[in-house]
DNA sequence: TGCGGCGATACCCGAGCGATATCGATCTGG
DNA sequence: CCAGATCGATATCGCTCGGGTATCGCCGCA
């Protein structure tokens, strides 16, 4: 099996349309039809079932999709991060959710910044749930994810630390001079629907709540009076003071976690884990 | 970047030796330059610093050595789980130590069994650290690891269950009648050293215990008083007569997880998983 | 029933892959 | 210090194979 055969192959199953496939791939449509057959030929097995009208993938269609979809961001990857290395200077990029400003991050990079031979760190801010495919096709070496929002699907993890949440309100309301509530109080507020971020997939999930994507959208609305939300503690560090902050007794704790790919050879991925983890 | 680009610069990698390489490959000489001298015009980078006496890996060269072994196991694994997909009758591989018997396997398997639509599951009996191979490249679907000896990195895991561990004596041996001992207890009897098992890179590590591969061999080495073992409880299940098996209090604790690879599409590995986590 | 959409087939051309022959550099032994 | 051996690079050739255009055959639809 190719690489050349396993993107054409992706692009059609994705498409399930020869014409628009091969356009994508800026190929015309019957060498790609024959190199489609040709896979199957090779695999012994029918990708695809084609009548004149309709395309679908088969059973093992939908296998060979998911694994050359993988296959497909791990060469992407493996050629940057060949390219990275032999780079003159050597640079790291670590993936955070723009969010995730906190103590430990800047403790963390002035940490490892002390270390002999230390790389120049970059810092790619990223939305919510996207570190894993930063990772995955070579675009950050390093990420810090937070469990159980993140899913450390495929990654290499170590425990950095776990914090409570706390309930973000307007500094005017009622339950903001509690100096704890529970997550009944919080989600039962008629008149303040809890906040709604985007799936792993991107798209919110339905509910009451205003959509948002970034802490800032969301301290605003909050202090706006038209939502509320639960967040991690670190994430309430410096509040605007309109707003409140109030530890939540029973929700699930979050623990942040360093993720990297698991067959990294980088020194600095790993001279950083290791400052990271150590204390 | 080509897959056969890809084999043939990780067969140079790992020979060092243009010549050697080649014949592994199956090629001739000139042709495997050609393609090495190409991929680093491509990637923009010198992979490989030769002279004509000696070939060794640039820091480039490493980094795409490990990830190139990656994709090629994972192309292999495509391979081998498309076809096994389209195969009229679906299965279902599970790989795990041949030391691993015990009750826990036995009930996952009539559990999964009694499942509607549960597919015929195949026992892929493995020496120690084998499991991560054979579900990277493919042989394999699923497989039950002991942490901390098995390492789950690049998996996905779902922890079953935890157990103690004992350390096996002869029933003869005075520290046979203690009803539990510690680990400084067993790790200096001078007469009786602690077995060696192989690393995760197959050779055994410096010591003067007896090198073992199975439970077999183990038991029977302390049978005869040559050497002695800290291991899972439930290794221990059925022990032969001469033998005795005493909790060690502070090993540390083993725990038994169910793994896959991180994007597996297979019902039948959901099925499993699912029956395995749930109670 | 004729038309349009879509994948498969037929056929041709050029790029690229592999083989052989040979060169040039470097290490080794006498 | 030189002759031979070793080993990677280069030159050149033939052929496979990937990509293009033209066209067919099938099927849904008006």
């Amino acid at each position: 099996m190719e690489i050349r055969e396993l993107r054409y192959f992706v692009a059609v199953a994705e498409e399930l349309h020869f014409g628009k496939a091969a356009q994508r791939l800026g190929i015309a449509q019957p060498p790609l039809s024959r190199t489609i057959t040709q896979l199957e030929r090779r695999l012994g097995t029918a990708l695809l079932e084609r009548s004149s009208r309709r395309v679908a993938l088969t059973e093992a269609g939908g296998v060979l999709l998911a694994e050359g979809r993988a296959i497909l961001s791990a060469v992407t990857a493996a050629e940057r991060r060949t390219r990275r290395a032999a780079a003159a200077h050597p640079s790291l990029v670590l993936a955070v959710k723009s969010g995730t400003a906190g103590e430990l991050l800047t403790k963390l990079l002035d940490a490892y910044a002390a270390e002999p031979g230390a790389a120049t760190v970059e810092l790619l801010l990223c939305e919510a749930h996207q570190h894993q495919r930063l990772l995955q096709d070579g675009q950050a070496d390093v990420a810090l994810l937070h469990l159980p929002f993140d899913s450390p699907t495929g990654l290499d993890t170590e425990t950095l630390y776990t914090e409570g949440q706390v309930a973000v309100l307007p500094a005017s309301h009622p339950l903001a001079r509690r100096s704890q509530v529970r997550m009944a109080d919080v989600t039962t507020l008629p008149e303040l629907p809890i906040a709604r971020w985007p799936g792993p997939g991107g798209s919110y999930p339905e509910g009451p709540g205003a959509e948002v994507r970034n802490l800032t959208q969301l301290f605003q609305l909050i202090a706006l009076g038209r939502t509320t939300a639960v967040i991690p503690e670190s994430a309430s560090a410096d509040l605007r003071r309109d707003l409140a902050a109030v530890p939540v007794l029973d929700a699930p704790p979050v623990t942040t976690v360093i993720a990297w790919p698991p067959h990294s050879r980088l020194r600095a991925v790993a001279d950083l884990i290791r400052v990271a983890t150590r204390r």
